[in-house]
DNA sequence: TTTATTCGCTAACATTCGTTAGTATATTAC
DNA sequence: GTAATATACTAACGAATGTTAGCGAATAAA
């Protein structure tokens, strides 16, 4: 019937695409429909096919979306010249901001990639695995000049990562504290875990 | 055709839960079909109808089956006569425990519970909620007397579980270091991001 | 004003899904 | 041996899925 947005506006596929985060989200990549996603658009489920490929299509643009963010902080943070331990609350701090200020998508990227198809599938993987090691290699380095804690550099990581993914719930949490204050625990919590005792 | 077990022999249906459990960590629960779910057991889909009510009802026994026992465990904890910082780490080991050597159930009762259905789902999140509340009570009481850093209860709630349940990573991983060593590593790290400097 | 393009619609498609009905066979109980 | 029960099978159902085809109206370009 109507169009919702002027032509001129070539933003209509990143409604769709902030929308389809949200969908993805709340039921899981399978369970989303592509006609759930066209009424929260306003539009019938044809008519997305205007603007997409498919519905994959939209699971890669989120996941690799969000993918290059990180990976874009991880080259800065590798440059920067400041301490391992400051690299890593750096890092920590992204996540917990990232994880805040684009809920959905980074919330999509982290538990629904497994639905990528198979290109992309391993593409992402890849560097998942990257990442990963990249920040292992950071603390591995503090560990070295004696600034970390001797702790088995990749279950760091992977604790730290998915404590971050946590935030997931106190997103849900009715009686939230605030968004600083949040950061300011985690970052105690678990940069507490990694510094020697002094 | 034939039948794969003797008659009195119950546990058909507790093989069947073990390829559900397998199947929905592997695939999630709504990509899982129950096809695919009597191929791996090796029997036609009609026939798993003689042994289950339904697809839902799997993940149901899935769920409180992984529940219940944490809750009992936290039951015990709670009546202990031990300090609060062990009672922490007493919790933290049990849940790395279960992590390790009931993979597939815990996995999906972490992350395909919002699959349940309307009864069950209320009554899975009240018994969430209710332990993350009595495991932060312990933490509390611990601040209170000085043997736990004075950080928000809930936030380190949020972030200890999920860090454990990270534990998904390593054991997918290849090079993986051996469970006990990957348990001091966590309790370090996780454990020491608790105590105050002293 | 005419022409081309964008973008909405309805209708329909082939698959896949969970599940039921009905039947046949093998085991157990008597 | 006979009856009863447990459990496998084949066939099929209705519903939901992602997607395509084709059409009409609105916008942009000429």
């Amino acid at each position: 019937m109507a169009r919702i947005q002027t032509h001129n506006n070539s933003s209509r596929k990143e409604l769709i695409l902030s929308k389809a985060a949200a969908l993805f989200r709340e039921k899981g990549f399978k369970a989303a429909s592509m006609r759930h996603l066209a009424e929260s658009v306003g539009v019938e489920a044809a008519s997305l096919y205007n603007h997409i490929k498919s519905k994959t299509e939209l699971l890669h643009e989120l996941c690799f979306g969000v993918a290059n963010r990180f990976m874009q902080k991880m080259d800065e943070v590798e440059a920067a010249k400041i301490p391992d331990i400051e690299k890593i609350e750096d890092l920590i701090r992204f996540h917990i901001y990232q994880m805040i200020h684009h809920y959905e998508e980074v919330y999509v990227c982290d538990r629904e990639w497994k639905y990528l198809a198979d290109p992309y599938l391993s593409n992402f993987q890849n560097q998942r695995r990257m990442y990963r090691k990249r920040f292992a290699a950071i603390i591995e380095s503090g560990i070295r000049n004696n600034s970390i804690k001797p702790i088995d550099a990749p279950t760091a990581v992977l604790i730290l990562l998915h404590a971050i993914g946590g935030i997931e719930s106190w997103h849900r949490s009715t009686q939230k504290i605030d968004a600083d204050a949040l950061t300011q625990n985690m970052v105690t919590i678990l940069g507490g875990g990694l510094k020697p005792a002094s």
